[in-house]
Formats: structure tokens, C-alpha cells, sequence
DNA sequence: ATTCTTATTGATAATTTTTGCAATAAGGAA
DNA sequence: TTCCTTATTGCAAAAATTATCAATAAGAAT
């Protein structure tokens, strides 16, 4: 429970300010790990915040890199704080999410870099495939 | 101009039905690339289609392994023909895009796969990041 | 503690995306 | 070709997401 004020200073320091609700929704993601737009509302609600507010600070924390968006089946998004550097498989059948250490992508990430100038967000990928169960009784096969 | 035939007969032999809507379609995605729902329907309106349908259309291309989704910031979708296999590299700060080559990804893909038997869809990630330009008058610095 | 600046929120409207169901039509069978 | 089955569409309403703008409040300065 030490990373809150570290971010909230954080936060601070680059001239943002740090409301309650901010603190309300950091806290729902530091307590439930991944959540949606939608369940991040139903845990604050009981603060009088705005759905529009939850909208919008999610998109804010994100762009500040102080949560990732992970993107779910069908371009919807689940949110959670930017943590431990890993990443996920989701099968796009089922949607089962599998987490990953994020060693093994270090080399290729900094190879791109290298190529392309840009700096990667390189610890928070999402692969989409198909998990064990649903490639068999998948009838996909172009 | 052989690819449009091809598909419709992989649907056809899923038990799915070759309509005029799907067809216009992918043909407006063969013409122009990437494209957003709303762009796609601007294209195809002159048909009578509905932007439900369109919606409808491009998830279940999706989920057939058809079209990619490719993300773009803050969630949003654009859908491109399943082709060749590349990549992109998006700046989550001013949303230029670059196209990566696949071949860099294939050893650590099959690794992945190995460890977690899943099979992925190797041929489309979309990384995040900070293009060169954005990365000077950035003022996140965590 | 008080004032001041302006980032942030709430309220509301606009826009985008999804869903339910009856009507339609693709494609196989007769 | 005609008939049948049912996947697919259109229509309309619901839900989710984003944008606008005036009012509020965080945090620095006094």
C-alpha cells in the first residue's frame, strides 16, 4: 500500500493534480487488478463521481503510464495498474487470458527500437491467438 | 484482384453465407487499407447497408481470421485485410504509425507458443510507444 | 489562513457501438 | 427451378464512450 502517495507525488511533480477521484479509482484497480470502464464505475460510484469522470481518468492515467489498457475481445478495454512488467495471451475464441514474464521479449523490443527510433511501451503487450481448448474445436482454417 | 473469390469460398465452406454487404466490405478494405467502422461505412452506404451492420460485419470477419483489428489510441478500431504479414509500431502520443516486418517476431513467437500452447496470431501485433518526435517535447518522466 | 490560477469535475448532449427481434435472402436439397 | 432451413440484415432502441462548457476545487503563492 506504498505506491499510492509515490504516485500521487508523482503526479504532482508534473503538474497534475491529485483529486479523490483519482485516488478512488487507482485504489478500485490496486484492489481488483483488471477491471473495465464499467466496473471501475460500480466500484466508485458511491462517490457521486461521473461515468464521464471514470472515462476520462482512466484515459488519463494511461496516457501518463500510470495504468496499461489491455485490450480485450472485440476492441474492448480492461485497465490496471502499471505494475510488475509482463504481458498477455488472450484466446480470441474464449478470451482466457494468459500472463507472461516479460523477459523473454527484452532483446527483440530493444532490436526494434534500434530500427525505428520510437521508445516501446514494452511491458505491457497483448498477443491474440487461440488457447489450447478452443484450437480444437476451432473450425477456422481459412 | 484473386482474393475477394478465395474468401468468399472459405465462408462458404464454414457454412457461412456470402452476402452482398460482406462483399462490399472487404472490397472497400482491399481498396483503401486501414479504415475505421465509420470510414468503412461511408463506403459502402451507397448500398443501403445499415451501421449496425457494418459493425456486425467486421467482428465476424474478425473473429474469422478475415480482417485484423489494429488498435489505435484510446481503443479505437481500424480493420484491414488479412495479408501480409507485418506489424505496427504506434506513438501513443500523436498516433503515427509504422509498419514493421514480420520476420523479426517468428523465433519468439514459436517460443511462446511452446510455453503456453496457445497458438498466436503472429502476423499482426500492434506495439505502443513514443515516436522520435514526441520523445523530445515529452514531459513524462514517471 | 486567504487569494489566485487553472486543472479537473459534473451535467448534459452528441457520438459511437451493441443488442433484440421480425423480415429477408443465401445456398443446399428436392 | 422451386422449396426449406436458418444465417444474416434492417430497423429501432439500448448501452457505451466521448465531447462541451460552466462551476468547482487542488495546490502554489502571499
Amino acid at each position: 500500500m506504498s505506491c499510492l502517495p509515490r504516485l500521487s507525488q508523482s503526479l504532482r511533480a508534473r503538474g497534475y493534480r491529485v483529486t479523490p477521484q483519482r485516488l478512488a479509482i487507482l485504489e478500485a484497480l490496486h484492489h481488483d487488478g483488471h477491471l473495465s470502464p464499467a466496473q471501475v464505475y460500480e466500484r466508485v460510484r458511491q462517490t457521486g463521481m461521473t461515468e464521464a469522470t471514470v472515462y476520462r481518468t482512466l484515459e488519463f492515467l494511461r496516457a501518463n503510464g500510470i495504468v496499461f489498457a489491455a485490450q480485450r475481445e472485440g476492441g474492448r478495454l480492461t485497465y490496471e495498474l502499471a505494475g510488475a512488467s509482463h504481458h498477455h495471451l488472450v484466446c480470441r475464441a474464449c478470451g482466457a487470458q494468459v500472463d507472461l514474464e516479460a523477459a523473454a521479449f527484452q532483446e527483440l523490443i530493444a532490436s526494434l527500437e534500434q530500427q525505428s527510433g520510437y521508445r516501446l511501451e514494452a511491458s505491457h503487450l497483448t498477443l491474440f491467438g487461440l488457447c489450447p481448448a478452443c484450437q480444437k474445436d476451432s473450425k477456422a482454417q481459412a
